[in-house]
DNA sequence: CTGAAAGCGCTTACAG
DNA sequence: CTGAAAGCGCTTACAG
């Protein structure tokens, strides 16, 4: 048996209207009437549908998230941030990923307005002119975090000043030959952002730079191993840097894994830097030195900001950049 | 200007039945009808509400999720496994995360059931007589995962066989004295499940077993640490087991931690398992011979079952057991 | 092949 | 303090 407000009125024997007053706590209803209602929704067990109430007041209370990845460490931080805050509010979490299918970010764009969230969240890894436009347009409380989306608000880390602050850090330790695993320059910000960081550092204190010190992998830890056995090259024929600085743990410790392999000992023969502070780069040894974003943080914020955005009804752009920390620790 | 079927019927000259015809592709529409409204909705961007259409259907195309915890390992490869069969039926996931309050989970399930969702999938920690009472009376397509809930259909492991399993591998590499890091027993599976398995398997085979080397825990690798020191003892005095068999990948490490801090060498001075094949587990040295349960499985699997209770409308019980696999790698 | 009308389950001016 | 009625944006018999 299917119950609405309807049939609880009738049971009550009061109005729609009533029910519906005592259900939200607005406007006047006697103490009387009140007990009567509130009795039968006891008794009867009865949930108003959010659906039809939703339709009429525009409000319904999800907010709809992109994520290039469900199960990352990074992710699973920020979208721990975000619940934080939405649930204290009220709000909860309509969840899509794209599984790095670019594609999808627009369909879900749209999908999520369909589904009339009252504000969307988008955990970028890219940004191209098709899905920028697509965000203008869709004229929904937005956010975006992890790159930097001209006209709408972005919740960012510093890329280019952690991975700056990374190897002055090793060049202040007296490493003078440092190579460098990144990510495709398509990823601002992990890729474009945290490489240019490293490489102005490295002209800044005119440090030799070999060509075959410079590599692109993917995300995950074998192709941090491949891309230092890139490094390394002919092995004992070529030289090896000092140090390694990679964009993400998940590549070190690929990286630490080729060294190990080979023989090598971390940090004495090479050193070598991650970033993301996942929890393996604790437990890994030696145990990674790494720059910790604070993903729950930036989920925290960016769910800050789009709540605001909701309850003052303006889309007032706003840039934010979380700190990092820099995690020292055993493998420099 | 919010578009709706009314305006796009009148921009297309056409009746709003007509347009929710070719929106869904549904009864007979002129080409030449179909064409102009379709013309129209490319030319504004119309996206029809979701909302309304539920409202009509009383299908949100929406799954609620209650998580324990979300930024777990298992939680995400979980979520992940289902979310790849949702997403393929056009479904989504709205999540929600009790972190580990038990009141949240009933709390939740009316929630969900306000939102109109199409089903939930309850990844469970724990069954007690209130939740059991609510879930039996959701009259909603449902299913657990991970704990064995009388009446509903459920997702589980045999955590009782792993467990005799890992026992059986370590007491036939010819260990005769185990010790062992469980959790609470009101995780029926976790906790209560894997504990017998050992316990049964020890008095099996008739072996010794000191009080002191049975020891409880919370989820995380500090109190994995902390049990470990509890099962050393006076270290030197009482005696310590050959191996310790954990019931989580992270009181594993804990234990590890405390065992080589202590100068023993693992495995050689004493042997140490986890269960949950998390990716630290491959990366920790030496790496952690575990289980794996495969919880990507265990998310399609539920997801399948809902799906196969929302199409065919009927509740029936279903009782399904995911295989484990067991890993067995360097630290026995 | 097409449209007028009822209805999904709520909320909210409005009138009393 | 209370209720009748309109309306949110769709879909779906039903009649033509």
């Amino acid at each position: 048996m299917k119950l609405t407000i309807k049939k609880i009125a009738e049971m009550a024997e009061v109005s729609r209207t009533t029910v519906s007053r005592v259900l939200n706590d607005s406007g006047y209803v006697s103490g009387e009437a009140r007990d009567r209602v509130l009795a039968v929704i006891n008794a009867t067990g009865y949930v108003p549908s959010q659906q039809a109430k939703s339709l009429r007041t525009k409000k319904t209370k999800i907010i709809g998230v992109i994520l290039p990845k469900l199960s990352t460490e990074t992710s699973s931080r920020i979208v721990n941030g975000m619940n934080d805050v939405f649930q204290e509010h009220g709000y909860n979490i309509l969840l899509t990923s794209t599984n790095l299918d670019f594609q999808k970010e627009i369909e879900y764009l749209r999908l999520l307005k369909s589904k009339q969230v009252d504000g969307i969240i988008l955990v970028a890894t890219n940004i191209n002119p098709n899905l920028t436009e697509e965000i203008l347009n869709i004229d929904l409380p937005f956010v975006a975090i992890g790159q930097e989306i001209p006209g709408v608000s972005c919740v960012t880390n510093n890329d280019y000043a952690a991975a700056k602050e990374m190897t002055e850090l090793l060049i202040g330790k007296g490493y003078e030959s440092i190579g460098f695993i990144g990510v495709s320059d398509s990823d601002r910000a992990v890729g474009y952002a945290r490489k240019q960081g490293f490489l102005d550092t490295i002209e800044k204190h005119q440090l030799v730079l070999r060509e075959e010190w410079i590599q692109s992998a993917q995300f995950d830890i074998e192709s941090g191993y491949e891309a230092m056995r890139k490094i390394g090259g002919e092995l004992g024929v070529s030289p090896l840097p000092r140090a390694v600085v990679c964009v993400t743990d998940r590549l070190a410790i690929g990286a630490m894994q080729y060294i190990k392999e080979k023989g090598f000992h971390i940090p004495t023969d090479i050193s070598v830097t991650g970033m993301g502070a996942s929890e393996i780069s604790r437990m890994v040894l030696p145990a990674l030195t790494t720059i910790d974003f604070e993903n729950e943080k930036i989920g925290q914020q960016a769910a800050y900001f789009l709540l605001e955005q909701i309850n003052s009804n303006k889309t007032e752009e706003i840039k934010w950049e979380i700190n990092y920390r820099l995690l020292v620790r055993d493998s420099i």
